[in-house]
DNA sequence: ATTATTATTTAGATTTGTCTAAATAATATT
DNA sequence: AATATTATTTAGACAAATCTAAATAATAAT
């Protein structure tokens, strides 16, 4: 089944809407492609006919097995793409997505596999979400909770949920990424605001939106 | 200027058939690029509007300043991506091609000088064309001949002119690639075919039309 | 249960890149 | 020079991906 580039774009927004089983809406998709409902109601009978999703009208979207299985080839080559250009080329993490956004169009599983390989077949990406390995196989998160929600002292940052460059900006700033070991200082009641340290920096305070979007875990 | 793909490909073998200065045509244009000529007649007419070619009716095309600057740009990263995937990726030099031709059309600059960096800046590709630098200057080729017109004895792989996978292909199982030297063992007259011998194999007779596009210079 | 609002779809248009078939220009041949 | 051949362009069509505006369905509010 080879797939154009609009149409693989709109795979993987349906998987990554999805979030494992919900029905995606019209407008959401149009939201998150930044396009109008109706060109995803056109893409939807398209897709449909190729039985890469389950659509019915007004019944929201949902991908078939095929439709995962292509989702999984795009996020895994995403991902890759990502490692390199912050593994290899010295990117930082809050650059590389557009980058990956063309790259990942470039179907070819012996380069993906290849680029896997040199790459020391990573399993998370440089904002720590999971790589699918050649089979479409996501190894299991490991437990983490939002920020806001951490009950331990001592957390190491694990992931970035929200992708805007703004925030990975800010975080990058502040000296926070991926495997950044931070301490809560202090929880204010008041906004819900976080105070955080991180070692050989001064403590800064975090307001609870950005507190929502960094995931950790209990170091 | 923003370039579609299609765009691109037409720039790029335009700059390829033109080799320094000929008026390329329609026609060529169009078996070049696996397309028809009233195909390329449409797309000359776009390109001449953006300034990027100069193009009269029935008069061929040829590149403008800012064409050339555009194809050189497409040129380096081709050719920088073919290094990745045989420096890197462990791919042979006759399999890179239709790879790089997705990849070049990757238009980040940025991308395109750290991916230079990260290769250790090459001067030339693993078909030992040179490889523009980030103002689009050519490393000034060094002097080289097909191997048909070659007068030395022992000689230096340099380049193979023709693209085509059954050349390379051939070349590989006979164990030729850039940078294998040869001696000519005899030039049979009757059919301009040569008698070569690479160190450790057994010598090989090839037709005039394969020395033809196997470039040499004196070791 | 009507009515208002919001979400989704349809109908028809647009842009890009391509094509075929016919017309025209340039070049080669007699 | 007239004619035949080849190269190029034009005209009109088509598919993909998108859009706007209008119509319809689903949901929320009174």
């Amino acid at each position: 089944m080879n797939l154009s580039i609009a149409e693989e774009n709109h795979i993987k927004s349906i998987y990554k809407l999805q979030e494992g089983d919900a029905v995606v809406t019209t407008n959401a998709l149009a939201y998150e492609l930044e396009t109008k409902p109706a060109s995803v109601t056109d893409m939807a009978k398209k897709l449909k006919e190729k039985k890469l999703i389950e659509y019915e009208k007004y019944k929201g979207i949902t991908l078939s097995a095929d439709g995962r299985k292509a989702a999984l080839q795009i996020v895994r080559r995403h991902r890759l793409w990502e490692c390199f250009l912050v593994d290899k080329l010295s990117f930082s993490w809050e650059e590389v997505h557009e980058l990956a956004e063309e790259l990942e169009h470039v179907r070819s599983e012996k380069l993906t596999n290849r680029l896997s390989e040199f790459l020391g077949n990573p399993v998370i990406d440089p904002h720590g979400d999971p790589i699918p390995d050649a089979n479409g196989k996501l190894a299991k998160p490991r437990p983490q909770t939002s920020l806001d929600q951490a009950n331990a002292k001592r957390l190491v940052v694990t992931a970035v949920s929200d992708q805007s460059t703004a925030l990975l900006a800010f975080l990058n700033a502040k000296g926070i990424k991926l495997g950044t070991q931070l301490e809560i200082v202090a929880h204010y009641e008041y906004d819900n605001s976080i105070e955080i340290k991180v070692k050989g920096q001064p403590a800064i305070t975090i307001s609870e939106q950005v507190a929502k979007n960094i995931m950790v875990r209990p170091v």
